[in-house]
DNA sequence: TTTCAAACATGATATAAATCATGTTTTGGC
DNA sequence: GCCAAAACATGATTTATATCATGTTTGAAA
C-alpha cells in the first residue's frame, strides 16, 4: 500500500489549537492571508528551532509537541524560561521588538510548528488594532509571570522552587480531568533542574523525598502530583 | 516674601524628559489630551505610588526622582525588579495586562511623577497604531532584559551577580560626560542586596572587597566604578 | 547638641546546595 | 538481542552564602 503524503498545511481556520491561540478571533480573510503564507513542518526531539543570536524572520505557531525555550549562559548551564504547547507562539517576543533571538528552542517532544513569515504577520497585526491589544495584553501578561518567577529565583529555596514547578507544570502540562494530577511531558531530570535553577543531582535527590513522603509518583517518564496541597506547602505558597 | 505656588503640571511637549520618553512622537493633539488629563505630584522618598494586589487607574510617568518597582515573598523578603528613572513609565505592564499590579513601587529619591489615567491614555494608544507599535516593542524589549536577568539569578554566583548589577547600574544610572562612573542613585546596601537578589550582609562584604581590589570606591552613598573592566571579568561577562 | 534609630560593618556558625566520584538502570541504534 | 551512551541514583566532600550576634557609624529629628 502506497503511502499517501502527509498534509502539513491545514487550514488555521479549522485548527484544533486555535481556540487556545492568540489567532482566535481573526476573521477567515485574516486567517487566510497567514494560511497562504506559512509552512508547517515536523521536528523531532532534541532538533533545534531557533538559537539565540540570531535574527527572527518570521514566528512560530506550535500545533502539536513540545518545545523548551532556554538561554544558556557562558560556563553551558542552560535555564529553561518556558515549555511551549500545542497553540503557543514561539519567538515573537524577538520578533516585536526587532531584535536577536534573545533565547534558543529545542524540540521536547515531536512537534508540528508552523512558520508564518514576518511581514505577513506583521500586516495582519497591525491592520487589527484589537488584534494588536491582544498581543500587548498576552506579552504583558507573560511578564508578571516572569516577575514573579524572578522574585522566586532570587529568594526562594531550590526545595520550595521544585514544588512549586511541580505544581505549575501539573497546572499547565496537566492533562483533561480524572487525570489532571499527571505531568503530560517527558521531562528529563536534567531538563527539570534547568527549570527550577539547580543541579541535576539536587533535583533528583529532592525527587525522592517528595516520592518517599507520598508528594508525588513516577510513572515512566512522567510525574504525578499525588498531593498538590503539601506540595504547596513545601512551596510556601501556603501556610501550616 | 510669598511663596509661589508650585506649578507642577509643566505641558507634556514642553517635559525635559520627553525624549526619553514612550511619548516621544505622538503629535501636539495627542500629547495635549494626555497633557489635560494628568495629574503631576511630588513624593518624599519612602512614599509609596502603588501596591502589588491593587488594580492600576492608569499610567504613572516618571518626571524626576527615582522609583523601586519590587516583589515582597510570604517571608517578607523583597526582590527589586527594576528602577525606574525620568522618562519612564511606571505600572504599564499592568495596566495593559488589565491585571492587578504583580509589584509594589517606593520612592527611592524624592520624585515627581505625572499620573495619567487609563481611559485617556488607552485612548491614544488605541487611535496611533505607531504608538501602539513602540509600546509593544519597548514591552517586547523589557522582557528580553528579563529572560537575562532569570539566567543569571539561576546559575551565577551573588559575587557575578554583583558584579553584573554594579556595571548596569553604571551604564543606566551613570552621570554623563567625565563623570559616566559615578552610579548615581543613593541605594542602601539593602536595596543593592535585594537588586541582587541575596542578603544585606553578603553585599557589605562582596561591596568591601571590591573596594580593597580597587574595582569600585564610596563617595558618600554613591559607588564609583573605578575598573569596568575587571569588574566585568567578575561578573565572568568576558573572559581571562 | 543630644539622642535614638537606621544603616553599615565584621566575626562566628550553620547549612543548603554544588561539585566530584562512582555505580546502576534505561534507552535507542545497529 | 546486544552494546554504547545517556539518564538516573546515591554517597562523600566542599563551598558559597544565609543567618545569628554584636559592635560601630551615620544621620535625622527633637
Amino acid at each position: 500500500m502506497a503511502k499517501a503524503p502527509v498534509k502539513l498545511n491545514i487550514g488555521c481556520a479549522l485548527c484544533e489549537h486555535l481556540s487556545d491561540s492568540l489567532l482566535n478571533g481573526l476573521s477567515k480573510e485574516e486567517l487566510d492571508a497567514i494560511n497562504v503564507h506559512k509552512t508547517c513542518i515536523k521536528y523531532k526531539k532534541g532538533q533545534n528551532i531557533f538559537y539565540e543570536g540570531t535574527r527572527p524572520t518570521g514566528l512560530y505557531c506550535m500545533n502539536g509537541g513540545k518545545v523548551k525555550v532556554y538561554k544558556n549562559n557562558v560556563q553551558g548551564k542552560e535555564y529553561i524560561i518556558y515549555i511551549a504547547k500545542p497553540g503557543d507562539f514561539l519567538g515573537y517576543r524577538s520578533l516585536l521588538s526587532e531584535e536577536q533571538y534573545a533565547a534558543s528552542a529545542t524540540v521536547l517532544e515531536d512537534a508540528k510548528i508552523c512558520f508564518i513569515p514576518k511581514d505577513r504577520f506583521m500586516e495582519v497585526l497591525q491592520k487589527n488594532p484589537l488584534f494588536m491589544k491582544r498581543v500587548v495584553k498576552a506579552v504583558c501578561h507573560e511578564m508578571g509571570i516572569m516577575e514573579e518567577k524572578m522574585a522566586e529565583l532570587a529568594h526562594k529555596s531550590v526545595r520550595e522552587r521544585l514544588a512549586a514547578n511541580l505544581l505549575m507544570l501539573k497546572e499547565t502540562y496537566g492533562m483533561e480531568g480524572e487525570e489532571s494530577q499527571l505531568i503530560d511531558i517527558a521531562l528529563s531530570r536534567e531538563d527539570l533542574a534547568n527549570i527550577v535553577g539547580t543541579a541535576t543531582e539536587t533535583v533528583i535527590r529532592l525527587l525522592s523525598e517528595f516520592k518517599t513522603d507520598g508528594l508525588i509518583s513516577f510513572e515512566g517518564k512522567r510525574i504525578r502530583v499525588l498531593e498538590p496541597r503539601k506540595l504547596a506547602r513545601q512551596a510556601d505558597l501556603i501556610t501550616g
